[in-house]
DNA sequence: TCACATAATTAGTTAGCACTAACTAATTTG
DNA sequence: CAAATTAGTTAGTGCTAACTAATTATGTGA
């Protein structure tokens, strides 16, 4: 069935994410891609010239999902103490409802390949990092403690990854978020 | 060059972990490790079937070294204090002058292909987190401050887990064990 | 020194991958 | 309704991977 190319491209970048956390990222075919989207292979070439390409655009798609999550819990209510346990619940339940985020940070695809795609992330755990940061420094526990707060995000952060890893590891036998 | 079986085994199980680590485990080709110890790719099969039977050959060698390292901490003198500081220091060295370990963990070959490698890996964090739990449980910290020993352990096996996904992503830019 | 075991080679096969060229059918627009 | 645009197809290329069959070289013990 012929449908306009932006609703196709969404489509596309909708099966990607679905089977990049099914099967893993790095064996996933571009006849894959296509199957799941009901068009022959080639046609998947028109909408992107590249693979890295799709990559490109998947990668701007989670950014968006997970700045977006993260504004939600920042405009939101609360100080800054209640904000943080906030930040770090919905980042977690966010990993948990899109596999295929950890799926692409482990990859091979972003591990050692694909330099736009590392760049992309690792920003992305920059920016967590910076609002950790910034809500570590407006509260006082940390002030009170005399714990530097750049150092206490990047132990968070060490946190939410390590556990996301565990996670992964396991086979996505318990709940993230929980 | 003709060699003993065994020895040529020893040279290729070591090639893969140095391959492993500069380009990453699963665009490892056996052409590659052919390559790396001056053999024609053929050659490799005569002394690993298959693929697959390389990497159990690698996972074993490296869970060697790991429980090495582990008895060699938890034999030493010390209290549990510590020995629980020992442990989490030579994991982290062990981690940063091996980095196949963690290549190998975030690989495809591992997290999708390859149930085998994932059981050892997996079996080996619990084995750490064993170790970890163990010496909570002997020391006095954990008790005074009424914190679950299991749960304890947990937090460090991910933070020692967050840290070095971190190392990794940065491209290992700093030092792990520091 | 000669036969045997085995480490290694040469020369393939098969399969799957990203990507292209040429063409066709559907949709929009003047 | 005709012309232009665009989404899709069929068929095929070139490459690289794991793995195999047949053969050759090499070290060793009788």
């Amino acid at each position: 069935m012929r449908k306009p190319a932006p609703q196709r491209k969404r489509e596309i970048v909708g099966a990607v994410l679905d089977l990049a956390a099914k099967g893993g990222p790095d064996r996933l075919t571009m006849q894959a891609v296509a199957d799941a989207v009901d068009l022959t292979q080639p046609a998947i070439f028109r909408h992107f010239p590249a693979k890295k390409d799709l990559w490109g655009e998947v990668a701007r798609s989670i950014a968006e999902d997970m700045t977006q999550c993260w504004q939600g819990v920042l405009c939101g209510a609360g100080g800054p103490e209640e904000k943080l346990a906030a930040l770090v619940s919905a980042q977690l339940s966010l990993l948990e409802s899109r596999p295929a985020i950890l799926a692409i940070v482990f990859s091979h695809e972003l591990q050692f390949e694909n330099a736009h795609l590392r760049r992309i992330f690792h920003g992305l755990m920059m920016q967590f990092h910076g609002h950790l940061q910034g809500l570590l420094a407006d509260g006082r526990s940390c002030a009170r403690a005399g714990v530097d707060p750049v150092d206490a995000a990047f132990l968070i952060v060490a946190l939410v990854q390590g556990l996301a890893l565990r996670w992964s590891l396991t086979g996505r036998t318990f709940s993230l978020a929980g």
